[in-house]
DNA sequence: ACCCTGACCCAGG
DNA sequence: ACCTGGGCCAGGG
């Protein structure tokens, strides 16, 4: 099979997330491994922009801010999509993220 | 093959 | 509460 880089396998990760929930670039980080930066998943997401099949507007920062709003197709499209699902957003921060959140491999079986 | 750039997070002073 | 430094991957010019 195909090498896979550690984009792809952050891509992975992310289709995994349910609807209506959120995780961070660092929870993605830590469960594949503490030896990539989060940083490294934040890199990932902005080369996601691509791929529709990336749920990229599940995943914000450690403290559930929308920090990558900018780089959707509008400011607000990333808020929308979360409400959409229905997740409340407010002032950029997702609203009671600490229930929201989606703990990488915790659900899976 | 070098140089640049970019959605993060934690520890320490 | 503020700032600083260290870790870190992949694509394009």
């Amino acid at each position: 099979m195909p090498e896979r880089n550690f984009f792809a396998d952050v891509y992975e990760v992310v289709r995994l997330i349910p609807v209506g929930r959120v995780t961070s670039y660092g929870a993605i980080a830590h469960y594949l491994g503490a030896r990539h930066g989060a940083r490294t998943v934040g890199y990932a997401m902005l080369a996601a922009h691509a791929d529709a099949s990336v749920p990229a507007h599940r995943v914000v920062n450690r403290l559930g801010h929308l920090t990558g709003r900018l780089h959707f197709a509008t400011p607000t499209a990333m808020q929308e999509a979360l409400e959409a699902e229905g997740v409340r957003v407010e002032e950029d921060k997702v609203v009671e993220f600490g229930k929201l959140f989606w703990e990488p491999g915790a659900e899976l079986g």
